[in-house]
DNA sequence: CGCGTTTGACCGGCGC
DNA sequence: GCGCCGGTCAAACGCG
């Protein structure tokens, strides 16, 4: 667990496409939802698009402000892979196909990626993206509890297993550091939260001192209610 | 002491 | 039918 210090939370779009890009030296506080383990790394948070807790990507009032000086943490790509994706996405393939039906009975549509998409059936909702950032814990404001680690047949790096910690909810995700280039993460999420998020999640609150958008957090920004 | 992580074993689907 | 491989379990361990 790199317990890197708390990364600036700056988000940039991939080239040509201002659709995701938050922007806050100060975000980690509003971040501060006291729903990371006490032992994962706070150094990032991030807003997953689950039901419950959707980073809306395409937020038309996010306008790029990105300083020069390169944030550590940027979502370069991000999908669905929920059926509704068919093409998928140039660097990740989300598993899901293969194998990873084994032991499905224990989530009730694991299979996804491995049916035809023939007939209409409760699916496990499924989003996977990259992101280019140094730690492999993506604080997205759930509690997460890891449950294995894996090393797979195609890339070097392990990859992590997380549970949401929530009693009752079965929401998974899995990480893993991209084969092509570690520098990205790919994080998938599967399933869909049976609560809200411990943190209320704001979307883009932007300040008006300053221009930047607080993308989540227990309370809004201090200020920004004025 | 409670909770989360680690890690090796095990399970079950899939391809050959 | 068999082996491979991804995903999960669960006991041991560590930390706050």
């Amino acid at each position: 667990m790199a317990a890197v210090g708390a990364a600036p939370l700056l988000y940039q779009p991939a080239a040509g496409d201002a659709s995701c890009f938050f922007s806050s030296p100060s975000m980690s506080s509003y971040f501060s939802h006291g729903g990371s383990s006490s032992t994962s790394s706070p150094a990032s948070s991030f807003s997953a698009a689950l039901d419950t807790a959707p980073v809306q990507p395409a937020a038309p009032l996010l306008q790029p402000a990105i300083p020069d000086s390169a944030p550590h943490f940027d979502i370069s790509e991000y999908f669905l892979d929920d059926g509704a994706f068919g093409a998928q996405p140039p660097v990740v393939a989300v598993p899901g196909g293969g194998a990873a039906g084994a032991r499905a009975a224990t989530n009730t549509q694991a299979r996804s990626a491995a049916e035809p998409a023939a007939m209409e059936r409760p699916r496990t909702e499924r989003i996977a993206f990259r992101t280019k950032t140094e730690t492999e814990i993506l604080d997205d404001g759930y509690k997460w509890r890891k449950y294995g680690k894996k090393s797979v047949k195609n890339s070097p790096n392990p990859r992590n297993y997380y549970r949401c910690s929530t009693e009752g909810c079965n929401v998974k995700k899995r990480v893993e550091r991209d084969k092509d280039d570690p520098a990205y993460v790919v994080t998938t999420y599967e399933g869909t939260h049976t609560h809200v998020s411990p943190s209320t999640v704001y979307y883009a609150t932007q300040d008006a001192a300053s221009g930047r958008f607080f993308v989540a957090g227990t309370h809004p920004p201090p200020g920004s209610l004025d």
